[in-house]
DNA sequence: ATAACGTACAACCATATGGTTGTAGAAATT
DNA sequence: AATTTCTACAACCATATGGTTGTACGTTAT
């Protein structure tokens, strides 16, 4: 259902949303490790983790619609294999903010030097 | 309330969640942003938003639980500056993950010379 | 043809999340 | 002393999330 057409370098917040929240669940995690070492089938990763078929169906989803992985039919099973682009956008967003980090010292220095120092402590 | 000693270097599975969980939302991103850049006090940062108070200092709270910023008082105010260390253990977690795509090709190699190759395609 | 396998999805449940309003307290201002 | 400012937190609400079981359907195997 989902129309998949070349993947953008310029994600949406939603987007964004969708690939930390995507992330932020340790079963969700591993079933990514295990699918960029090696692509294996729905039933085969469920057959790894002590829950239901349904709920790693859910996580293989969830992981699906952020982009994250992708499956392919091969006969009767689904396939899953990851897609390290959409992590590296991720990663790419963590990098700019350390970037932000990194420059804090001079905006400061900008920002005295140029608005008035009112509520200026030290 | 939280005891904060040194920072580990190897964060907990539930951990990395509070992380990406925190990471997951365009208002919380944005308040990291904004802070990495130049610490303010959580009245100024709620005023940034169009939603309420509460609303900002709970996304506040979230960002502070996973160790992504952190306050302190400056006479009534509370200034929330931001902590990089954590942002880089997160890039570091996705920089794994690429890593583990850039080694698919030799584990794959790996495996079929060391199994037999059944359902093997191409 | 029948059975077994792999997947999809609906329905349900408990808890978490993201927002609201309201109340209260501590620090600064007047 | 009285008032305002900034923060904290409880209570509430709607929706999302992560799990379950059950049903259905296409594909492979017997």
């Amino acid at each position: 259902m989902v129309v998949e057409i070349a993947p953008r370098d310029t994600l949406t917040e939603a987007e964004i949303d969708a690939i930390f929240q995507a992330l932020a669940d340790a079963t969700r995690r591993d079933i990514v490790a295990r699918v960029l070492v090696r692509e294996q089938s729905v039933s085969t990763l469920a057959a790894s983790y002590a829950m239901s078929f349904a709920a790693v169906q859910k996580h293989v989803a969830v992981l699906e619609r952020a982009g994250i992985i992708t499956k392919a039919r091969r006969g009767r099973e689904q396939i899953v294999h990851g897609n390290a682009r959409t992590i590296e956008s991720a990663r790419g967003l963590l990098e700019r903010y350390e970037e932000l980090w990194r420059h804090r010292i001079a905006r400061i220095d900008d920002l005295l030097s140029t608005e008035g120092d009112r509520h200026a402590h030290s």
